[in-house]
DNA sequence: ATCTATGCAAAGCTTTTGCAATCGT
DNA sequence: ACGATTGCAAAAGCTTTGCATAGAT
């Protein structure tokens, strides 16, 4: 696989350059509509592919859904888990105990509910074709 | 707002007890075909609805995405967020360190590569009109 | 000149919803 | 009987992709 040179397009630029400049974490759509106002024929399928880009090459950070798919656990138990960064699989975390998380009653403002953590990694079955995992995580 | 009662179907009971006897964390249509062995004409969509029942009253948990859609994050830096139950808004947290987590290198097999810490609360914005929030977080 | 990136529209996927028929209670 | 629940199919939303054209190097 001979490496594919990126090219520096206004786009990439100004979305890079957007996103860095607001907080509010926002979604592919409303970004979207933040860089039209300086590129108004820009089209959301850009918007996407660059995000893709730009979170690969770990320029931004990509937030929520590892990936596409909500799954289900039976067991409302406390406990974490791990998902493999390779085949998307999610195992159960034992032995770390919610204590590590100082449990925080108010953060920012926010009355906090509950957390969630999440481990990332390369599962025991995908260790022989891990690659090129490191980044985008 | 009359409490409406519950039904106790044959699909809903299979379904939670096919949930709680695998460990693999199914999505909704990994489940549909487990649970379809023993109903074989139920059907996605009743999948679904019984899953959102179930993760309300609490007897399952539902993983990933707190809401549809991908939200980005032109701040790579290490730091964590709180997500607001009520309206989706995604703030981030300072003040609370890597640290809290063990960062294990090793967790059940696993190679980690990273972790995603979020906090989910009720914004301050949202404290006034907050209702009934504190289940299926 | 070459080949990546764009814009547009269409397609893909997961998840939700409308509706008439079922089936708990 | 009453109305929550189901199955089916259609719709909705977010994201990806095909393709011809534009544009960076």
């Amino acid at each position: 696989m001979p490496n594919r040179q990126r090219r520096n397009t206004p786009q990439r630029q100004i979305i890079l350059e957007e996103l860095r400049k607001v907080t509010s974490h926002p979604t592919a759509a409303e970004l979207h509509e933040i860089v039209r106002c300086r590129l108004p024929k820009i089209s959301l399928a850009t918007v996407y592919r660059n995000l893709d880009l730009l979170a690969e090459e770990g320029s931004i950070r990509k937030l929520g859904p590892g990936s596409q798919e909500t799954r289900f656990d039976g067991n409302v138990g406390r406990h974490y888990h791990v998902r493999c960064h390779h085949c998307g699989r999610v195992d159960d975390v034992h032995g770390i105990s919610d204590a590590v998380v100082g449990k925080p009653e108010q953060v920012g403002g926010y009355e906090i509910l509950s957390h969630h953590l999440e481990f990332v990694g390369i599962c025991p079955a995908c260790k022989p074709d891990r690659a090129a995992e490191a980044s985008s995580v």
